[in-house]
DNA sequence: TTCGGAATCGAATAGCATATCGGTATGCT
């Protein structure tokens, strides 16, 4: 069981004890102790196996957490959780999660009205008993109704790039406003999570009603949440939202580090402020004694007000930015003009739409100067993937075009070689021998259990011929979970045995997400972030890869393909 | 439930806006 599982157990854990009226400390502890083994570079499961440590000396996690743990580890479920399933009507935890619904008002509702499913909840509200109880009201109950219409929109999170088109879209309609003087965008975009819940649009504006009603105007507005003085929420398109914040310029710095968050953050930002006797909210530092604001321009006002250096947004995660920052040792977070190459890419031999030559001169108009032509290998039947012959056919080609790119660019010989449902290699090693680089993925045989696939890619780790794991977990994010995989022992294995991993850029996938690559920088394996570019517009992905690698911590040192090519080629 | 400081238990994550109902719930980072 790996850690973000147990982390999820807790989480429902806390959930479902809100709803039992628990103490609330007893709740947040296991809110913090998800969060804590979520986030954390290391298998838990390796804590525990080694008898020189125990669980507990981790920060958020006590006897109590670390002994749930073990009875998870090692039995796979925790009688707790089954209990409690039973102990919360699954009506009350639905009705929860309707926007404008909270615990309370659920709990409420459900008691009062016997409600047992939202349809119910929906009757309840229509035939005019919601609004007759107490605390509730017409409009409460008309909030309700809404509430159930977006609910059933299922608005998800959307993947960051989607949050970019929207964004960039929001962002050019509201140039046009006059009465906005500065605007930028914070929240979870801003710090690039690989996806995004809402956008947060945070604005300086001499005229704070003029710019609202701009927001308002943009022409994909379904419905205005809420409006204030200082703060307006919409619904853009069936049920995505987007919050706008107006303050003055002075407050600017202090009103994009609130609204950049995360929550957890902000909350240990603030902390450390209250114990240096000040005060830290949107409008700025305050110092508690005298209400003097000391501070809120920018961002590094803010952080510096608290004795710390700016920290860069994707790190602002409450994870272990506070502890770097405080000693000095905040990294210096890879950019895209650190990228001098790219090792995986498609051409019409198999499912990519351009040539190697149109990829390649795409590849020197994007400042590269090196990249690997990586086809697919025989077992992708659907992409016409590549036997023996056929690869040494395209390596021929290689060897001809070559000398036209003399001095410009580098063309690597390379196979994205599956790695078999049965395990072992698509291709014979004397094949895999003749190649640049070798990357090694499973596109087949995902759902097998935990041990055959781990077993499968510790195999392809094994390879001498192999130099990459690509898209180590499979996942597509929002549509196909991780396969299975023992991702610490794959890990362990990559580190001994000089084995690269890849960041897969491409925006659905993000693979290895944030926390594997601040584990694989622990274990100093070296990153390749790649497009696995099909077209020539394929390549502009690099951008998402370089967020989330800078979520993980990853400097310039950190990732392979920011080499020369001459310093890139000792690593195979 | 965790943590720390004490020796058994008390304190613990910040701060603010908006809407609706008539003092409180929900939501936001």
């Amino acid at each position: 069981m790996d850690n973000a599982t147990i982390a999820n157990v807790f989480d429902e854990l806390a959930e479902l004890l809100e709803f039992k009226g628990e103490n609330p400390f007893r709740i947040r502890a296991y809110t913090q102790g998800a969060k804590a083994i979520r986030d954390l570079d290391e298998s838990v499961a390796d804590i525990v196996a080694d008898p020189n440590r125990k669980l507990s000396d981790l920060a958020g996690i006590g006897k109590t957490l670390a002994e749930k743990t073990e009875t998870l580890l090692q039995t796979g479920s925790l009688p707790q959780l089954e209990k409690l399933r039973e102990e919360v009507p699954e009506v009350l935890i639905q009705m929860a999660r309707v926007p404008g619904l909270g615990a309370k008002k659920a709990a409420k509702l459900q008691k009062e009205l016997d409600i047992d499913s939202l349809a119910d909840l929906r009757a309840a509200c229509e035939s005019g008993s919601v609004a007759k109880i107490k605390g509730f009201g017409e409009k409460t109950a008309q909030a309700i109704l809404d509430g159930l219409s977006i609910a059933e929109q299922a608005a998800e999170r959307i993947r960051w790039a989607e949050g970019d088109a929207l964004a960039q879209s929001i962002g050019r309609h509201m140039e046009s406003c006059p009465a906005i003087e500065t605007m930028q965008w914070a929240g979870s975009y801003r710090r690039g999570r690989e996806t995004i819940g809402d956008l947060d649009l945070l604005a300086v504006a001499s005229d704070r009603d003029a710019a609202m009603d701009h927001l308002e105007a943009y022409g994909d507005r379904s419905q205005t949440i809420a409006r204030g003085d200082t703060k307006i929420s919409i619904r853009v398109g069936k049920a995505f939202q987007v919050d706008m914040r107006c303050v003055d310029a002075n407050q600017f710095g202090a009103a994009l580090q609130y609204f950049t968050g995360s929550q957890a953050h902000n909350v240990h930002t603030r902390r450390i402020a209250k114990d240096k006797g000040l005060k830290i909210n949107e409008y700025g530092v305050f110092r508690v004694e005298d209400e003097t604001q000391i501070a809120g321009a920018t961002e590094e006002d803010v952080y510096a007000a608290i004795g710390l250096p700016w920290i860069a947004p994707e790190l602002r995660e409450d994870r272990n930015e506070f502890k770097l920052a405080a000693a000095g040792e905040l990294p210096e977070l890879i950019t895209q003009d650190d990228i001098r190459g790219d090792l995986h890419m498609h051409t019409t031999a198999t499912d990519g739409q351009n040539t190697i030559r149109e990829m390649a001169d795409a590849a020197i108009a994007r400042g590269l100067k090196y990249i690997a032509i990586t086809d697919h290998s025989k077992r992708v039947t659907m992409a016409m993937g590549l036997d023996a012959d056929r690869l040494r056919d395209q390596w021929a080609m290689i060897d001809e075009i070559r000398p036209e790119y003399e001095g410009k660019l580098v063309i690597l010989k390379g196979i994205e070689c599956d790695i078999l449902e049965s395990g072992g290699m698509d291709l014979p090693d004397d094949v895999l021998a003749e190649a640049d680089w070798v990357l090694a993925s499973v596109h087949y045989g995902q759902r097998q259990p935990r041990e055959k696939i781990t077993e499968r890619i510790l195999g392809a780790i094994e390879n001498e011929h192999v130099d990459c794991i690509a898209h180590p977990t499979g996942r597509l994010i929002n549509r196909r979970p991780p396969y299975d995989v023992d991702m610490d022992a794959v890990m362990k294995a990559a580190a001994a045995g000089g084995t690269l991993m890849e960041l897969n850029a491409n925006p659905a996938r993000l693979d290895l997400n944030d926390v594997h690559l601040a584990a694989a920088k622990k274990l100093g394996i070296p990153i390749v972030i790649s497009t696995d570019a099909h077209t020539l517009d394929g390549l502009d992905v690099m951008q998402y890869g370089i967020k989330q690698a800078r979520r993980g911590g990853l400097t310039k040192a950190d990732v392979a393909n920011t080499k020369t090519f001459k310093q890139f080629a000792k690593l195979l």
